[in-house]
DNA sequence: GTCTATAAAGTGATAGAC
DNA sequence: GTCTATCACTTTATAGAC
């Protein structure tokens, strides 16, 4: 490996910002290009093609994702209050969540290598919900239930914030979930 | 107003169909032309840009949606099982939302107009939900807070479905959320 | 491994005849 | 009100020199 090599990371990052700003479909090579500083024929030489591109940078992104979600899943401290943890962290409410809005990316869904990255995602962190909540002594039925919801307050809580413009959105969907979910034993 | 009004009625209607499928911004002009069958002229004639044909079809698809949750909503039943009834009406889970999915269609979120239909359209459903809430008893606090959960629960629920290719996602979402809704007094 | 030049196809939009 | 033809631009990708 050459010193070259970062070329390629460069382009990685820069690919992983502008999808996570304005979505996988309508980020061009040529952005990627412009904002890495890197040439033309340098992109094509490392990425032949945008889907090469876009299962790198979308995997890294995913990676990392993953990576932040079990940090709070297996933290110190009672199950409950890992789960509680990991739905109240502070996120970027405004901007969405970098893997959950390319569901909605056409560019994404179209492709089998760049929706089976965002399926494994899902089914991976559901599973590790669902086992924390498991050791919180839920039944394994209502586990995965519960799991499902908690996520889906995460992820409908971005949806909320980008709709109305205002981040309190989230803090609210998820102030109402950790409230029932502490009454129900 | 002539009978070939209903041009323009079709080009709405095509419009909402190809912006559910595959959103706003991957959908061309063109596209919606040779769906609905009109000529190129007569497009631009009725919406001379493509942000006038977005407004349009945008607006149609929020008022359908608005009603559909004011229908359950506004039921008769205790509020409480109203609320219950919109959050698990059959939905088609693997297409996502029409109204949640242009929150991350960055050709909505960037126009100004088409963002503001998308906003009031939440803000309207939040605060029906609100309502319901606070008629079944709930404190104004925690009525709105549980109905940005109950909102979040679908919105995420749709992502989670569209993500794991498994319209079962949404229903464990709702079902987790209902099971501890009825356990909270 | 990187560069410039360029191709083929699609985009949103306009012109002007009918 | 609708048509065909066309414009200027952007897209993904390739060619071939360095």
């Amino acid at each position: 490996m050459t010193t070259t090599t970062d070329a390629r990371e460069r382009l990685v990052a820069t690919a992983q910002e502008l999808f996570a700003a304005q979505g996988v479909g309508p980020t061009s090579p040529r952005q990627v290009l412009a904002a890495s500083g890197v040439g033309q024929g340098s992109l094509y030489h490392h990425f032949p093609t945008k889907h090469d591109l876009a299962v790198a940078a979308v995997g890294a992104t995913v990676d990392e994702a993953l990576t932040a979600a079990r940090r709070d899943l297996e933290a110190g401290g009672p199950a409950l209050e890992r789960v509680i943890g990991y739905v109240r962290r502070p996120r970027e409410a405004l901007a969405g969540c970098k893997v959950g809005r390319l569901t909605s990316d056409q560019a994404v869904m179209d492709d089998d290598g760049l929706r089976d990255v965002v399926t494994a995602y899902f089914v991976r962190l559901l599973d590790a919900v669902t086992a924390t909540l498991r050791d919180a002594g839920l039944p394994e039925a209502e586990a995965r239930d519960r799991a499902h919801t908690a996520v889906a307050v995460v992820q409908g809580g971005y949806v909320l914030a980008r709709a109305t413009g205002d981040p309190e959105a989230m803090r609210a969907a998820v102030r109402g979930f950790v409230a029932m979910l502490k009454e129900t034993p």
